[in-house]
DNA sequence: GTTCCTGCAAAAGCTTTGCAGAAGA
DNA sequence: TCTTCTGCAAAGCTTTTGCAGGAAC
């Protein structure tokens, strides 16, 4: 997906989203941060730029996203929903220490044991939890 | 983890929690019904058998768990957690139909790319969503 | 007697809903 | 004009916290 302000509103008018310009800041700020933000962060970061914008608005707009399947939640988290713009197939890192979460390519066929062999499988998470290389090496250095 | 009185009052003393009747019946519970419950549920169920039990017990005694490394978290829902007793490794999948959560044996050896070499793996979920052969079958016969 | 546990009530945090005014077609 | 969108306030849920009474050692 193209981050430009025409490419933005191309994609919602395809899902019959009216590109408003909440909307299209909210899209705009996933495609630029691919940090798996709350809801909290990305009104947070959106806020100054456009003061007028309330929490509920980016819920209803992250909402809307996730139906028309540009957006997908990732529940790596118990207690608040990250986001994460639909790209392909990737696992989710959470290191432990410093919270932030890593993208990583995934081999999904040697995944799916012959267990599986009747389910339809729409939609496929896999995330571990650790201490980062980064934490990692710090913590050696102390 | 053997299921009767004695073998969870020996596990829970050996993680130097006293094996109270409340606490030794939620770990009862999580053996005998593998169902991954959420709180709610738990409370339910143990509510007639315990009728002063309340839901802050359940919550109390599963963080106490959780920590202790005997029961783990499961965050395939956003909205609530659900509870599983720790065993070997294995994947979840979550029927978008009948809500059910299946187990799966998973390999984990085929999982972990190049890319994590240097983070310190300490847990790993993976979770399928879709429609299990269960449900599958029965929209084919309608 | 002292420590730990339980459970009620209240608070806290995330998310949704109701609704009135504003913006856009 | 008529529909859709925004954002405030309130409500709804799950989970945590404070605390007093009770149980266990």
């Amino acid at each position: 997906m193209k981050s430009s302000i025409k490419d933005i509103s191309d994609t919602l008018l395809e899902k019959d989203i009216r590109p408003s310009h909440q909307r299209i800041k909210i899209m705009e700020f996933l495609l630029k941060n691919k940090v798996h933000p709350t809801v909290d962060y990305i009104y947070n970061e959106l806020h100054e730029e456009i003061p007028t914008l309330s929490k509920t608005t980016v819920y209803n707009t992250l909402n809307l996203f996730v139906n028309a399947n540009l957006v997908k939640t990732i529940s790596i988290e118990g207690n608040e929903a990250r986001y994460d713009i639909v790209t392909e197939d990737h696992a989710h890192f959470k290191c432990l220490k410093c919270n932030k979460i890593y993208d990583f390519p995934i081999d999904t066929d040697g995944i799916v044991s012959k267990e599986l062999n009747d389910f339809k499988i729409s939609e496929m998470d896999v995330f571990f939890k650790g201490i980062c290389a980064k934490c990692s090496n710090e913590s050696k250095e102390n």
